[in-house]
DNA sequence: AACAGCGTCAACCGCACTCAT
DNA sequence: TATGAGTGCGGTTGACGCTGT
């Protein structure tokens, strides 16, 4: 293993980024603004490609990026989201104010893998036998426009709040969406060590997400994504 | 002090997706 | 409808620092 390392370390050293070309890529979008990533390096000079200069200035050139070490609130939301979701790492970053998708994973993948491979596997608690019952059912008609959600023993406070965001979602959702599939989903998530089903606390993305994959209904969930999230 | 092993994190890579033409 | 450019995303790699021996 050293013997490869050595080996390696007479290879070109990682690209890392200078702070004068941190710079030169902030200025541009500040000028420029957000995207055409492909004309940066024509425009700017800088010997990087549009992929690298996407990822740099999301990661952390961004205004607002919170850097250093997670708090105990965000740790907690990221073991939740994580459960539900497995590795979609964008969209447990999007939960999480200031931290992008790279941070998370890569805090995950150092941290959190470790503390929680211990834990139960996520499990499904369906109503119905298997997806084409899902259909059939018309017992649970829009159960979402009627949930109420109380505070949830389980969550600190930093997390309710968060979680009470996401129930602003799901009010969009039920507004905007009309899909007579999911009006008929009567599928709820419980964790080995949850007491409480998740689903109430997890936002309309999350929700329809989670019934599309789990009911095997990828196209909707991705209809569903474009529709609540334009 | 020198080395080995491991952990962390920034950056890269390849695939999938979206959208304009 | 087909196609290509641009972008997003998740997995992986590699450099480097820290710790133990």
């Amino acid at each position: 293993m050293m013997e490869n390392k050595r080996v390696k370390k007479q290879l070109p050293k990682k690209n890392l980024w200078k702070p004068e070309e941190d710079l030169i890529l902030k200025n541009y979008v500040e000028t420029h603004g957000e995207g055409n990533w492909q004309t940066v390096s024509k425009l700017t000079g800088l010997k990087r490609g549009g992929k690298s200069c996407r990822l740099r200035w999301k990661n952390y050139l961004r205004p607002n990026i919170k850097r250093g070490g997670m708090s105990q609130e965000e740790e907690d939301l990221i073991i939740r989201m994580h459960k539900l979701l497995g590795n979609r790492w964008s969209l447990i970053a999007g939960r999480l104010p200031g931290r992008t998708d790279n941070e998370v994973k890569n805090y995950w993948n150092t941290h959190l893998n470790k503390k929680t491979s211990a834990v139960g596997k996520r499990k499904r608690v369906n109503n119905n036998s298997d997806h084409q019952n899902d259909t059939k059912s018309t017992e649970t008609t829009n159960k979402t426009s009627e949930i109420q959600d109380p505070p949830n023993p389980m969550l600190s406070s930093e997390t309710q709040k968060i979680s009470n965001d996401l129930m602003d979602d799901t009010k969009s959702f039920n507004y905007k969406i009309e899909n007579p599939i999911m009006a008929t989903n009567s599928s709820t998530f419980v964790f080995d060590d949850e007491p409480l089903p998740i689903i109430t606390y997890m936002d309309s993305f999350v929700c329809f997400e989670a019934f599309g994959h789990t009911a095997g209904l990828e196209n909707h969930a991705k209809i569903g994504r474009q529709s609540v999230f334009p």
